[in-house]
DNA sequence: TGAATTTGGTAACAGTGTTAGTAAAAATAG
DNA sequence: CTATTTTTACTAACACTGTTACCAAATTCA
């Protein structure tokens, strides 16, 4: 009989509201403003049955963090394509990156501790290890092909990382848009240095 | 008479009081737990108290702030004073601000807005501006002996900046202590690529 | 000593996350 | 078709949070 799986799907739809309604909320007053009230006066529902479908806030808010991961990955897919050279693809990666960060700014800042999400628990969602190997790909390619073929990927991926989100972090502090030529700059002089330095 | 001075020594014991219990705080629970009540049961005071010697809770933030900042720079200007070449002052400065960051963990979370303070409050304290000029200096003068010493010195400085700040939030997200040797080769290998990077 | 001011406290307001208990609705069984 | 069980969703509460209006006692000043 299909009504126990009519149940399933308004039961998901119900979920996907929450997340809706959540998302709404974040970007209209900030992940700090985010509240169980708000989002059950949004969905029409009283407060308890988002407790039917999440264990906590901190639960909600971590699966806004993995869809900010998936829609990353997408981004970082598309630039990959772009070509097949590892350096192109490298640096488009790059420039996805941040813009990615300046275009979901709110979504950047949830996953990347901003919001509560301890960080064990964001360590552990999977989305996290697809991102990983996306960019690890090409940097091993690179790697491969370099002078010093013997090179550790993974401690250039975590460079790579590590540096991109700096650059953005301390940028969005500073929330002065008139320097964003002036990042770009950086930006372009990063990801230069970062590939002419795996080349040897 | 010295009435009214023992008055403000006293009114500054309590000021001080509420900055050491709130920080007492934070180290024993972290800054998510800190509250207003929990500080005026610990320095044996009614709540309203605190409003007397602070505006808000963001205010008690922004203080421990200061502090952090304070002591990061009193230790940039030891690793300073270790060398007067400007290469080994950076060299230096990145390593003392690396171990500021893993020493004072919780000064570092509050100070790189995983606490309250919004980012327009951060950006006005005066410590930010004593940090930036002290990291600035040897910089310019690196700059100044290199083959292009027209470089935009504040450019350098905010990709120093950023890219260390990543390098640390990145590792603090994962909190592998195992990986803490690779780590410090990749802030060696960061170091020598920024400083090489300016020579040219 | 009497008036003014400062100091500190109680209690409340308006929120928060979370959960126990309950009434109604729906699905299942006899 | 009724009776029982299960699901669904609610009200109300608990234990917190930041913040403030109000009030009483202590202290200072005239």
């Amino acid at each position: 009989m299909g009504i126990t799986e009519r149940k399933i799907r308004q039961k998901e739809e119900v979920r996907s509201s929450i997340l809706k309604a959540a998302w709404q909320l974040v970007i209209e007053e900030g992940w700090q403003a985010l509240s169980i009230r708000k989002i059950a006066e949004a969905i029409e529902y009283s407060v308890p049955v988002i407790y039917d479908h999440f264990a906590n806030k901190e639960a909600i808010l971590l699966e806004l963090t993995k869809q900010g991961f998936q829609i990353l990955n997408n981004e970082l897919v598309k630039a990959k394509k772009r070509s097949s050279e590892p350096e192109k693809q490298i640096e488009a990666m790059a420039y996805s990156y941040w813009e990615f960060a300046f275009d979901h700014k709110a979504y950047y800042q949830v996953m990347y501790g901003l919001g509560m999400p301890s960080c064990e628990t964001v360590n552990q969602i999977s989305e996290l290890s697809t991102f990983t190997e996306l960019v690890l790909q090409p940097i091993k390619d690179l790697i491969a092909t370099s002078k010093t073929p013997n090179t550790d990927a993974f401690l250039k991926l975590h460079t790579f990382w590590s540096m991109l989100h700096g650059l953005i972090s301390i940028n969005m502090m500073s929330n002065d848009n008139s320097k964003e030529a002036l990042n770009q700059m950086v930006l372009q002089d990063f990801i230069a240095g970062f590939i002419s330095g795996i080349k040897g």
